[in-house]
DNA sequence: GTGAAAGCGCTAACAT
DNA sequence: ATGTTAGCGCTTTCAC
């Protein structure tokens, strides 16, 4: 439609018009329901809907209808691969359900995770993924009352949300205990923030296997850092140097390192050969995650891999189905990640 | 606002009602215009809609304002670090002024494209960066018209949108001209899909730059792959192997890969280690990108930084100013990546 | 300074 | 089988 000079986009009133139909019948056209609609009548609002281009306004649709057909997810960043390709596998299936995602990096920062909450709330979101998981599987604002959520993480005691995450303590302590193996016992930790919920679980499995096995786990052999390579590498150069030699207090330097990253991993083993510490030889090397350019490090990392994809189908056949159906049980899922050998660990030398 | 025992989310009139004042009043103080308020007026507005928690409904908001503070992004594919950043960066600096990312992995494919620029149309996005280049540039559905887009590639002839991109067959020309000085002749190319515009046009440099040179730039030396660590992997397999010998023709392996993506040369770097081959004694690298990764590799490439950051800002001010007033002209900025000298291209040994 | 009311484009109940 | 119409929640013009 022009108005002036100005293009304006055809609305469904402008359908009718040129049909010769009412706009009830172009609605019922397009939506192929609620009332029938004859052969021929349909036809004609179809030659019109292609002759004006038209297009429903989704905003309008969804202001009467209910539905917005999108999606929030929150993820921390989208640069870290982990995060990259959940995020692009619960996007891809959503699309494949004609839902759009709404997406917002949190950085983990809690003000702008309530931003982004409320912004995406605001906007009437069928249903909430939540992978930043700072604050918010505890304190639901109300305009989060009947939105289907699903936290990608283990849920904190009683949760209203469904969950669906790793067991993160058991799986840091299962990547560990494969170092123990291979005999080591001065075994570093590098993690992210442990203000992180998963970050502090990976943290107490590190702790708790080590103290299972009578080895040191204190704070000297704890590196926090960023969750990138950037990260990863100046914790393991401030880890493993022997200048500042924080691992004094154990006679020598920590022979593996657990890394709860995989990009925090691809960063350390870059330290470890500037430092021309050979992995696995002199520093072995297990990380969290399982993403795929952890297969193209030299040497490919040994990484507690993680499900992406059931993670992701399990979300979006859940929020389907709670949309669908809002009775719908929640579900708290803990799966259990496994162990993929590299060459970082030591199994191949 | 409660009916029966179902929540229902708060309106402007339970608000009203709550303050005693009238719904258009609460328009005026939560959006600060257009008509003045009296204090008393606005504190029990305000204290109303604290009371309820009151959010306004974005939908309804767009449906009569006309604006949805959201943007349309389209990008090949979130789990290359590159476009990764990119869209990092680009959301980042929308959310900061009040718009909200829809986000769209098309894969390159182009009915992908299509779909997502009609979900994201239809959602009446204020704008659209798109930076997955497949077609859209050329072919403008007619519900694009008046929406500001900007294409973060080299736009096409007569192109309507504006255009922030790199000069890819210089840029890449540069690059392989590094290589060419480092004595190199028989350079192979490892790239995406040629029919991925900027693909094309870094290929395209690379055969400039070695027929400049009197070097071979022939099919044999190219491959092209999908944009990955792994699909990298499989092209320098491809390239370099001793027993395919695409390169049988000239006698000798290639001694330099131009790789037009970090993450493919990441991949690539990780078979020449496979093979035996050092880095970047028996095969220079130098790539395209300068992504963050890139660093880390070992050793970290040399790779023709583009300026994520500039084009983000560019983009997000163009677009910005554009939605404020249409009469903005379009830009059409082309920039110039510069070399960062890593460890893979031979200039430190 | 405040209220009443039109209308954004659509869906669906109700009327014919 | 098709037409008419009431709203979804909001913004903004117009009247007081």
């Amino acid at each position: 439609m022009t108005v002036g000079s100005r293009a304006v986009a055809p609305t469904r009133s402008d359908v009718a018009r040129l049909a010769g139909v009412s706009p009830a019948v172009v609605s019922y056209v397009l939506n192929d329901g609620p009332r029938p609609v004859a052969a021929g009548t349909r036809e004609r609002v179809e030659a019109a809907v292609r002759q004006l281009d038209y297009r429903p306004n989704a905003i309008a649709s969804a202001l009467r209808g209910g539905s917005t057909r999108s999606i929030g997810f929150l993820t921390p960043n989208q640069r870290n691969p982990f995060f990259a390709e959940l995020a692009e596998a619960v996007e891809r299936r959503f699309s494949a359900r004609g839902y759009l995602v709404l997406t917002g990096n949190t950085n983990n920062d809690r003000n702008r995770e309530e931003a982004y909450l409320r912004t995406v709330l605001d906007r009437r979101v069928d249903a909430l993924v939540l992978s930043s998981g700072v604050s918010l599987a505890r304190s639901a604002p109300p305009a989060m009352r009947g939105v289907p959520v699903v936290v990608l993480e283990e849920l904190a005691e009683g949760s209203p949300f469904s969950g669906i995450g790793s067991d993160d303590r058991a799986d840091a302590a299962t990547a560990v205990e494969h170092l123990q193996h291979h005999g080591h016992e001065l075994i570093g930790c590098i993690s992210g923030p442990p203000w992180i919920a998963v970050e502090a679980a990976r943290i107490s499995g590190w702790r708790r296997q080590q103290a299972s096995a009578s080895a040191p786990a204190g704070e000297d052999l704890l590196v926090v850092a960023e969750q990138s390579e950037e990260g990863g590498n100046s914790a393991a150069a401030l880890l493993l140097s022997e200048h500042g030699r924080p691992w004094a207090a154990h006679g020598r330097r920590p022979s593996a390192l657990f890394v709860t990253s995989d990009a925090q991993a691809t960063g350390a083993i870059y330290t470890c050969h500037e430092l021309g510490l050979r992995v696995p030889q002199d520093v072995a090397v297990v990380s969290f995650g399982g993403t795929h350019p952890a297969a193209y490090t030299i040497p490919p990392l040994s990484t507690l891999r993680q499900d992406i994809n059931f993670l992701a189908t399990a979300t979006v056949n859940h929020l389907s189905r709670k949309i669908a159906d809002p009775s719908t049980s929640r579900v708290d899922l803990t799966l259990r990640g496994n162990l993929v050998i590299g060459r970082s660990c030591g199994c191949t030398l």
